[in-house]
DNA sequence: ACCAAAAAAGAACGTTCGTGCTATATTTGC
DNA sequence: GCAAATATAGCACGAACGTTCTTTTTTGGT
């Protein structure tokens, strides 16, 4: 890799981390610098404009989020054990932000009113992240663990509905159980789907 | 009311309306200004600060959340009813943000790593909004409704967890069956209370 | 070791930010 | 209806914003 694709990497890495916490509007060109030791001009060499790099933000944390809990997800085996796994993948996922937390789930309430390339892009990447939970849940059905006849695209939502909350109450609230509550409505939601 | 309050009051309706869109952080005073159709000092003179006009923002908001949501919430008869009540309130509410969606839910991924007054002040209120449903679902406990052991913190936990998702999936996704897998998820989590 | 190419810095731009201060309207109590 | 109190506007500030230049430094192939 080329030193420009280096650095480009190094600022993506940062600005993840950055937006993490400030949020991608709220994260500033002058912030990024200072936190990566570049000029404003030398960094902002490397991208279009500030929106242009919010893009390659996502696009970067997409890139992470795939091989760090999709990956391992799809190596585990069909069913509910695969579904299981994925979201203890996201949990770790999501505390591995240092601070700010996911990402997406920042972005996800930042601009769910703001139009724009940013937002579609952002959508796009949602809407893939359901129909994967949706899908492997869908695995589930296969294996037999399911009943045919169970909404896979409402378990997906209320699983996702917990992850958004995860973050609610680990890094709002506080909560030292949160992770304890997050185990247990995951185990509500697929215990029910098995005797539907 | 005098004059003076008056406005006070247009200014954090106003507010309240620009923040659920753009954020806490994102609005601006002169945002603000033109919106109000006044002068930036003019408006100003109102706050001592960005930060003092947030958490009266936050405090103004709690108010009407109180006589929209927890009011009505609390004339319903204890019990699942109550419950219900409680939570098409908030469905409600949250489709009345014309745009934008919910303040609290907007804050909450916010500030959710910005230490300071302003966080302070919305954990106090997500505390006590959490704390209410917990004592509500404990009421259907002691109707007979739901069995003595159930957990009401983890029941408050997932339902909350919906109401988030509520806002990911309408505001955000747009998906035009937000509403019903909203309601569809309410009832498997009060189902499965009830025969715990 | 040199030299073209690539990367980074420097400096400046017009704008907007939050926040003061001072002056002018407007409201309110007598 | 006038004075006092209050509310609003005008103006200015230093700082930071995103962005565009030009110049300097660093890199990589020969």
């Amino acid at each position: 890799m080329s030193k420009g694709n280096e650095t480009r990497d190094a600022i993506l890495t940062q600005a993840t981390s950055v937006a993490s916490k400030v949020g991608l509007t709220g994260m500033t060109i002058g912030q990024l610098a200072s936190h990566t030791g570049m000029s404003k001009s030398g960094l902002y060499a490397h991208f279009e404009s500030k929106e242009a790099l919010q893009i390659e933000i996502l696009r970067h944390t997409r890139e992470r989020f795939v091989e760090r809990v999709i990956r391992p997800a799809l190596q585990s085996p069909r069913g509910v054990s695969r579904l299981h796994t994925l979201f203890e993948a996201w949990l770790t996922w999501s505390d591995a932000f240092e601070e700010g937390g996911c990402l997406f789930v920042a972005a996800c309430s930042e601009l769910d009113d703001q139009p724009g390339p940013v937002r579609d892009a952002l959508v796009r990447d949602e809407r893939d992240w359901l129909e994967l939970i949706s899908t492997v849940t869908a695995t589930a059905v296969s294996e037999g663990e399911f009943p045919e006849d169970v909404d896979v695209d409402q378990i997906a939502y209320e699983l996702h509905a917990i992850t958004l909350n995860h973050q609610h109450a680990s890094r709002l609230m506080q909560d030292p159980r949160a992770l304890e509550r997050a185990r247990r409505a995951f185990d509500s939601i697929i215990d029910r789907a098995r005797k539907t």
